[in-house]
DNA sequence: ATACCGGCTAGCC
DNA sequence: GGGCTAGCCGGTA
């Protein structure tokens, strides 16, 4: 799959690995990944040709290329619709995906969002405010990420 | 089919 | 508030 690009680029949460095609970001890593764990995971997932590339590159769309149509989809989708600043729960992500009942399974597939910062999965907390699980890098990470977009956060939980 | 498992939840002490 | 539990849903082996 030529045409893929990947560089370390800045967010508002630091800088963060993300790849990119013609049609937009197709992927993300966090800051502790290293160039070599990126880039291998990015070959695995989408074959050769990918190359590194310049940060100030970066598309603003989104390539859903990595996240098959189907509940998935419909969840990152919902889930980038989440406004920054904002949270919301992931019984409430569910029922805005239009899958009702399936807060469980939205944590599954919050846990395997191939877009980390870009598909904002770090603003999905539980029912009761508490902060919840956070795969790219673990709950103090996805608290940090919070606060630095202006969300209170106090005790591991966020105001509700 | 069938049996786990996991970024959850509501209900009940 | 805390701790525990059965129930929940979609993914994967």
């Amino acid at each position: 799959m030529p045409g893929v690009r990947y560089a370390r680029a800045p967010t508002p949460y630091g800088d963060w690995w993300l790849a990119w095609t013609p049609a937009g970001v197709c992927a993300g890593a966090d800051p502790g990944w290293t160039e070599e764990r990126f880039l291998a995971w990015l070959r695995r997932r989408l074959g050769g040709g990918v190359e590194r590339g310049a940060a100030g590159d970066v598309p603003r769309q989104i390539d859903w290329r990595l996240v098959p149509p189907g509940f998935r989809r419909d969840v990152l989708a919902a889930c980038a619709r989440i406004p920054a600043g904002t949270t919301m729960s992931y019984a409430e992500l569910a029922a805005a995906a239009g899958h009702p009942g399936a807060a469980r399974a939205v944590g599954s597939a919050m846990a395997t969002n191939p877009l980390p910062p870009v598909v904002p999965c770090h603003r999905v907390v539980r029912s009761d405010g508490r902060i919840g699980e956070y795969s790219a890098g673990g709950p103090a990470r996805k608290a940090a990420m919070l606060l630095a977009e202006g969300v209170e956060v106090r005790d591991g939980a966020v105001r509700r």
